[in-house]
DNA sequence: CGCCTTTGACCAGCGC
DNA sequence: GCGCTGGTCAAAGGCG
């Protein structure tokens, strides 16, 4: 399964472009959103984790370590297995997904990531003047979740947290992979190059 | 007509 | 047990 993240979309959004993904700890590294995005079912590699870092406003997610010379310790990663069921056992605390958290400086909250979101609820937060807004993908059968909310401390950026994984391609796979074509296994390869030396 | 957003209600987990 | 909170549902309405 190929998983990606990107702007592929033939109308893009004017202000994604200039979304990016910074690193409080080291501001000059940069990388836009699109360039490293790519999941793989259920495997938790030393770059995810690497980058993985809580947010008080993300208090599900548990903290691990931050490694700023990736350049991702600002983004939250928690990568575990994914049960996509909406009966049951849902919202069950041992009910986990996989999910990854991009802080991203935008104007807009809605990024296009290539894929299409149907919202289905907006709540919010306590301590955040910031409503969170949830997202499921459209796509057929696929139960992917996204969350997306202003920064509480810094309305510029978003947080957008993804949660499972698509059982579908990108849209707009096409017109993305002209741009930045990453498959899931190079990925770990991908993020450790971009956080060297950018595009 | 189909798909979307909006929004209040509902539910489960958690802390006290 | 109770209240708070976050996440989800579903009805209603809007839009193309």
């Amino acid at each position: 399964m190929e998983y990606y993240f990107g702007n592929p979309n033939p109308n893009p959004n004017p202000y994604f472009h200039h979304s990016t993904v910074t690193n409080v700890a080291s501001p000059s590294s940069e990388l836009m959103l699109s360039d490293y995005l790519v999941l793989e079912d259920g495997t938790v590699d030393h770059h995810q984790e690497s980058w993985s870092q809580s947010t008080e406003t993300e208090s599900s997610e548990k903290a691990t370590s931050s490694d700023a010379t990736h350049g991702f310790a600002d983004a939250t990663s928690t990568i575990n297995n994914m049960k996509c069921k909406s009966d049951g056992n849902k919202r069950k605390k041992e009910e986990v997904s996989q999910s990854v958290t991009f802080r991203t400086r935008s104007q807009l909250e809605i990024m296009d990531d290539g894929y299409k979101w149907r919202k289905y609820g907006k709540k919010t937060v306590k301590n955040s003047p910031n409503p969170r807004n949830y997202y499921k993908c459209s796509g057929e059968g696929c139960c992917v979740k996204k969350r997306v909310e202003r920064d509480r401390d810094d309305s510029s950026y978003v947080l957008t947290t993804y949660e499972g994984v698509h059982n579908h391609e990108s849209p707009s796979i096409n017109y993305y992979s002209q741009m930045s074509l990453v498959h899931p296994n190079d990925w770990a390869l991908q993020s450790s190059a971009n956080s060297s030396s950018m595009h």
